[in-house]
DNA sequence: TGGGGTTAT
DNA sequence: ATAACCC
C-alpha cells in the first residue's frame, strides 16, 4: 500500500552538494524506497497518485498557416491567412502583426491589410496528416497523449520524469536547471521534489519542441505542470514558440490571472451564461460561491467539477487518444433547397470519406447525417442529426473495391435525410455533414477471432495505431507467432 | 463563424 | 439524438 507523505521526503540528494551521498537512507521513516521504483499493485496505466504527475500540453503556433508555409516557403515572409468560407480561420505571425486575427472575416481581413495573402483551408487533408505526425512523435515520450483538436496534444510524462530522476541520482549529478520560462518567475526549490520533477518536465519539453522543429519543420508552446488543466493554462502564457513551467505555488496567481470564467478550459458559453446569471463574472467569484447553491443551479456533477476547475485542479488522467473514434466531412453553405443538390453533395461528402475510411483500415458500423437548417433567429445552433447502422453486407465490402458501397450508402442517407426534411415543403440548409462512426478493427485482427493469434509481417512496426497509407493487401497479410 | 473532433446525458 | 465541450 502506498503510505501517506512517501515521496514527500526532503531530497538531501539533490542538494547541489557536489559528490553528496546518493543513496536515500529515508531516515526516520523507514518505509520510503528509491523514487525510481513503482509500486507493484498499479493496475491503472495513469500515474495513480495523481498529486505529483507531470504533464505537458502542447500547442503548436498558428497550426494551419505553419503546414501552408512548409508547403510553400514563399509565403514564409508575407503576411498569410488561411480561409474556409468567408472566414480567415488563422493567420501567421506576420499577419498577426498587421492586426489580423484568428476568425476574422475576409472583408474586415482585407480592410486592415491589404497585402494579405489568402490561401483556402477548406479540406484539411494535409493539416490532418501533419496533426498525427505529432502525435506520433510525442507518442516516443510517453504512451499517454491525447489530442485535443489537431493542433493541441497532453502528454502525461511522469513516468519518464521519475526514470530521470533515478538517472540522476544514479549519476550522481546534482545539476538540474530549467528549461524555458518560469511562470510568475518564481525561483525554484532544488530541496522541493515537485520543483525537481517539473524541472525535469520542463527539460522533456524542450526534448519534444526541438524534435518537433527538427524532424517536422513546425514550431510551438509548451507547458509544464501537475496536471491537465494547469498545463494548458501555462502553455499560453509565453506565445510565440516558448515554454513554461507552473510550480505549484503560483497555481492560484495563475488561476487568478484569468479575468473571466469563460477563460477557463472546461467552461464553455453555456455554462458562463448561466454563471453570469448568478452574478458570477470572475474565477475568483466561481472559487469562492457556494457549493450548495452551485449545485442546486447546475446539478451536483457540473457545479462541483467547474468549482474544482476555478481553483486549478483537475484529476482527469491524459487519456491516449489512438486512432479517431470517428470520421467525418462536413460542408457549409449559403442555400441547399432541392433534393438532388442534396444529394450531389452527400456524394461527394461520402467520396472523400470513403477515401479516408479505406486508408484508416478500419471498417465503420454506424453511419449519420448532420444538417443545419438556416432560421435568422438562433443561427447558429440548430443542428438535427439522424443514425442508423450499416448493413453488415455492405461493411463487409468496404475495404476491397470502391463503388459496391457508394450507391447503397447514398440510398441510406437520402433516407435518414428524409427522417429530417419533409421533401415535399420548402426547405433551406446551410450546412451537410457525413459522419463514420463506431469504427472497428479489420475482422481478422478482432479480438477474441481466429486472426487475434496471428501477427502482420510488413510492415515490421506500425504498432497497431492507425494504418494510414499502409495498403489493404499489406493489412492482412499475417503470419503465425 | 469553419471543419473538424470528444464525452456525458 | 442531442447537448455540451475543445480546437
Amino acid at each position: 500500500m502506498e503510505l501517506p507523505g512517501e515521496e514527500e521526503e526532503e531530497p538531501d540528494w539533490l542538494c547541489p552538494e557536489p559528490g553528496g551521498l546518493w543513496s536515500h537512507a529515508a531516515p526516520g521513516r523507514g518505509s520510503s524506497a528509491a523514487l525510481g521504483a513503482q509500486s507493484d499493485h498499479d493496475k491503472t496505466v495513469p500515474s495513480r497518485s495523481t498529486a505529483h504527475r507531470v504533464i505537458v500540453h502542447t500547442d503548436l503556433d498558428c497550426f494551419y498557416a505553419q503546414v501552408e508555409m512548409i508547403h510553400n516557403p514563399e509565403l514564409r515572409d508575407k503576411p498569410l491567412g488561411v480561409q474556409q468560407k468567408y472566414l480567415v480561420v488563422t493567420c501567421n505571425y506576420e499577419a498577426r502583426k498587421l492586426g489580423i486575427q484568428k476568425c476574422m472575416s475576409v472583408r474586415d481581413a482585407k480592410e486592415k491589410c491589404p497585402e494579405l495573402v489568402l490561401v483556402n483551408g477548406e479540406d484539411l487533408t494535409q493539416y490532418r496528416e501533419m496533426s498525427y505526425k505529432v502525435t506520433e512523435l510525442l507518442e516516443e515520450f510517453s504512451p499517454l497523449v491525447e489530442r485535443l483538436g489537431f493542433d493541441e496534444n497532453f502528454v502525461d510524462i511522469t513516468e519518464l520524469v521519475e526514470k530521470r530522476l533515478a538517472q540522476l541520482q544514479r549519476d550522481g549529478c546534482s545539476k538540474v536547471s530549467v528549461s524555458g520560462h518560469v511562470y510568475n518567475n518564481q525561483t525554484v526549490n532544488l530541496h522541493d521534489v515537485m520543483h525537481i520533477r517539473l524541472v525535469i518536465g520542463s527539460q522533456i519539453a524542450a526534448e519534444m519542441r526541438e524534435a518537433m522543429y527538427n524532424r517536422l519543420g513546425l514550431t510551438g508552446c509548451a507547458g509544464v505542470a501537475s496536471n491537465k488543466l494547469l498545463s494548458k493554462l501555462v502553455c499560453g502564457t509565453f506565445k510565440p514558440n516558448q515554454q513554461t513551467v507552473l510550480l505549484p505555488e503560483s497555481c492560484q496567481d495563475l488561476v487568478g490571472s484569468l479575468d473571466h470564467v469563460i477563460k477557463v478550459p472546461g467552461i464553455g458559453y453555456k455554462t458562463t451564461k448561466r454563471l453570469e446569471l448568478l452574478g458570477l463574472s470572475s474565477v475568483r467569484d466561481l472559487q469562492t460561491f457556494s457549493p450548495v447553491i452551485l449545485e442546486k443551479e447546475l446539478g451536483v456533477s457540473i457545479a462541483q467539477h467547474i468549482q474544482k476547475l476555478s481553483y486549478g485542479e483537475d484529476d482527469s488522467p491524459v487519456t491516449s487518444s489512438g486512432p479517431p473514434q470517428s470520421l467525418s466531412d462536413e460542408d457549409s453553405f449559403k442555400k441547399c433547397s432541392s433534393e438532388v443538390e442534396v444529394k450531389k453533395k452527400i456524394e461527394e461528402l461520402l467520396a472523400n470519406l470513403l477515401d479516408r475510411i479505406s486508408k484508416d483500415g478500419r471498417k465503420p458500423h454506424t453511419i449519420r447525417l448532420t444538417i443545419r437548417k438556416f432560421s435568422s433567429t438562433n443561427k447558429w445552433f440548430s443542428r438535427e442529426s439522424r443514425q442508423c447502422p450499416i448493413p453488415s453486407h455492405i461493411i463487409q465490402k468496404f475495404g476491397t473495391g470502391n463503388d459496391d458501397v457508394v450507391a447503397p450508402l447514398v440510398g441510406i442517407l437520402m433516407k435518414l435525410f428524409r427522417k429530417m426534411i419533409k421533401v415535399e415543403m420548402p426547405f433551406h440548409l446551410t450546412l451537410l455533414s457525413v459522419c463514420f462512426s463506431n469504427l472497428k478493427a479489420l475482422p481478422s485482427l478482432t479480438k477474441g477471432s481466429m486472426g487475434f493469434y496471428l501477427t502482420r509481417l510488413s510492415p515490421p512496426s506500425n504498432s497497431g495505431k492507425k494504418m494510414e497509407g499502409v495498403p489493404q493487401d499489406q493489412v492482412n497479410s499475417c503470419s503465425f507467432v
